[in-house]
Parts: C-alpha cells; structure tokens; sequence
DNA sequence: AGAAGACCTTGATCTAAGTCAAGCCTCCAC
DNA sequence: GTGGAGGCTTGACTTAGATCAAGGTCTTCT
C-alpha cells in the first residue's frame, strides 16, 4: 500500500518534477488519516505541526465571527494542500479546516517535511509557487470583497466554473449554496435573490445546481466592473 | 558601496542567518533603483522578473475598481520586499506598487535569485517563512473585511499600533487619513465619521495624526467582536 | 412510511456605509 | 503674501445587503 501512495504523491502538483527517490523518502514521512463528513480537521488557533494534503473528499477552509458567520476562505479536494502557514512560520492554524465528505489525508509532520526541504531546492520551489498562487488568490478574494459588488462576485465565479469545464455554457455548482454564499462573502438569502435577478435578466437558466449562461458578454461585463445589474 | 550593500542586505529579516557568502553572492545580482514621491514602481498586470527589497522609504500595494476606488493590500517600510509572487508563479503582478514617499529599492533578478535558492535551502526556508506570513495577514484581512464592521477595523488597527509602539496609549497614524480608510476597506468620510464616534464614546482622544487610547478595554471589545459601537 | 432536519426561496423591514455636496484648514508654489 | 490644491470634516440622502420570519422542498434515518 504504500506503493499506491507514492504513486498518488508522484501526481500531486506539489510534488511534481520530483526525482523518484525523493518521492519515497516524501512517502515515507506521510501519515493517513480519514475524516467523516462534518469533522473538523483543526480549528483556528491549534498549534500546527504539519500540514495536508488531499487523497479523496473535499475540505473547507473558513472563518468564523463572534456571532457564528462563516466566511470560507478555500475549498479544496483531491491533490491539494492545506494548513501550510504554520510549517514555515510557526504558530498556529489562521482559519479552520472541516471535511466536507467523507475524507483521506495525508498528513506531513512539520519536522520531518522541513528536513526534506532542506536537502531539495526543487521542493522548496515548487511550495514557493504554492503559496504564491494562493497570495494571487488571495488578492482577487481582498479585491473582490472590498471593491465588488455581490452579483460582480457571483458573476466571476459562475464564469470560473464555466472556463474550467472548457467553456461550456452549462456549469453545475460543485457546493451546496449556502456554502457558495459564504464563499462570496454574503449569506444564502441574499445569494437567492441575486440569483432570481440574474434569471430575471436573462443572463442565465437555473435548474437547482446546474446553471445555463445565456449571456456571457453581460456577465462578463457584470464580473468586471462588480457594479449595475439591474 | 558594495560594502554597504552588504551590510543592509545582511539586516533584512528575508537573509537573517545566511553565511557571509551568500549575503555578498545575493547583493552582486541586485541593482539598485530610486523613485520619487508618487512614482510607480509597478502596476497590476506589468510582467514581473524580480523582487524589490525597500533601502527607504515607503510603499503602498493596492488594487483599483473599475470606478477608481482603491484597496490597500500592504504598506511596506525598509528591510521588508514586495512583489515577490511573480518571481515562485510566473506571470504578472496581482496589484500596484507606489512609492509613498521618495524611495530607494533593491531589485532582484528573478532568475539569478531562483538560481541562488535554488543552492541554498536556508534562503528557500526565509522566503518560505515570509511568504507564510503574508498569508497569514491576508487571512485576517479577509476576515476583518467580511466579517467586522468599519470600526471594528479600526479599533483593531489602532491596538496594533500601539502593540507596535509597547502598548502606549500614545499612538500616532502613520500614513494620510485616505490612505487609512482605503487599508481599512472604506472611505475617507466613513472614517472621520467613526473616529469622532471613537472620540465622542471617550474610547480615544485625537489631535490631527495622534491618538491616545482612553478605554482600551472596550476597544479591545470592539475589534474582537466587531459590532457595537454606539 | 413518516418524522426530522437541512436547504432553499420569498417577503417585509432595518441599518451600515456609500454618495453627493459644501465648507474649512494647511501647506506649498509662485 | 496669495492662490490653489489636497486633505479633512460634517450634513442630507440613498442604497446594498443583512436580519427576521415564514413556507416549501428534498434527504435521510429510524
């Protein structure tokens, strides 16, 4: 079995271009561990000793204010890490991780990952282009929140969704919407009516979770400038 | 001159504990460049082939809406670089860099850096590290943005600067009022409005740029929970 | 099957904060 | 000095979106 995992750590993005023998050395230092639907993996504020990454299932990265909102912050599944920061910075967890499913992880213990760092610059690059990317994801979600509106923000997702399915004009969403309101920073009623609005304007069709684009140019121009649906 | 380099380069926190080598072979692959009060130093979507440390000065990264509003992301001072995302991702810039005041900045190639990363994991580990902070400040301004009120921030804001300064009560505003509010996700009105609730609720006194903490205890109040300023 | 609960939607109301407008002060530059 | 520009404050108004409340649908577990 443990050569099923180095198999699945070799096509992990994070571990890509990695020569075999560091593959097995990674492998070697990983621990499973599985989570049922709803259990939270750490809580903000826990002292952090390593990190994860995904095998199967999907996790949720948020934060919660004093009265019980949630704005999540990730969503992640098979492939990616989680619960980096304090690996390299010390400290403790900045947000809260929760199995969305039913979940396998492997778990890198901080020590042992960093001395691995420590003899692999290819390693350590390519965290750095991990974490770079989510800096660039962070400064879309900061930009987003702060200058756009809530329909500019839903708009920019549902085109996401659709350019990572090639650009169909059939996008399912992959979350509950509950969920998807606090991904965009707003709360599920508010999201309903924003999403009539956009069925009003015929801009898109809905059917439950799957959505038709009608007219990407206006949505286009809606996630652009985050303002003026009517 | 280069001697000097050396010396500034070796109390940047980013090279804290290289060997003396390391320290000359990172100032040979820097040039240096100045700006002047106003001067961009890179705009959102400019191709970025290096990073900058700050000699001196300020510098303000931010993102602009459509409509012209901005949103500061950073404010950096000496010894601390920015723009680094591109150099570890490829690609382009995520925001905008102004000098804030006339400034001297180190540029650093990205291929020549990656080249010295890539011989020396303890700069891999630095880089890490800064970047994992920088995460970790984007997570709470996420939160704070979507999830505390405007004088929620505030009052956050004003307890680090005095944290910052050994928790006196004496704090003085290190940037213009429109800058604050533009870091705080608001606007120049909405602020001077919640200042003078904050003066007229004797949480704090103001002259111009300072500010005497009067109650911190409810201040501290008002930046955890994020509500309730009458 | 039936009960329980999660999820979604719609309506009425409320509020934080943005917009628009005007006036003031301060600091430079000419 | 004087004029102008930028920054700051205050007031009246508007609005996006949150809150509160209720009803409907769909899942899931016993």
């Amino acid at each position: 079995m443990t050569n099923g995992r180095v198999q699945f750590i070799s096509q992990v993005p994070l571990f890509q271009g990695l020569p075999e023998r560091q593959l097995v050395e990674l492998t070697e230092i990983t621990v499973e561990r599985s989570f049922a639907k709803g259990d939270p993996v750490f809580f903000e504020g826990d002292e952090g000793n390593g990190f994860y990454v995904i095998t199967s299932g999907k996790i949720r990265i948020f934060k919660v204010s004093p009265e019980g909102k949630e704005q999540i912050l990730h969503m992640f599944g098979p492939g990616e890490p989680f619960g980096e920061v304090p690996v390299f910075e010390g400290g403790r967890f900045p947000a809260n991780a929760e199995a969305l499913e039913s979940c396998s992880l492997l778990f890198f213990p901080r020590r042992d990952f960093v001395r691995l760092i420590e003899k692999n610059p290819s390693l350590a690059l390519n965290m750095l282009a991990v974490l770079s990317r989510r800096l660039r994801f962070f400064t879309r979600l900061v930009d987003d929140l702060s200058l756009k509106e809530v329909p500019g923000r839903l708009a920019a997702h549902l085109l996401n969704l659709s350019s990572r399915n090639g650009l169909s004009d059939l996008v399912e969403l992959d979350m509950a919407k509950t969920h998807l309101a606090s991904l965009l920073g707003t709360i599920p009623e508010t999201l309903s009516r924003i999403l009539s609005r956009l069925v009003k304007s015929e801009l898109i069709e809905m059917e439950g979770p799957r959505i038709r684009i009608l007219d990407r140019e206006n949505l286009e121009h809606l996630a652009e400038t985050g303002k003026g649906l009517v």
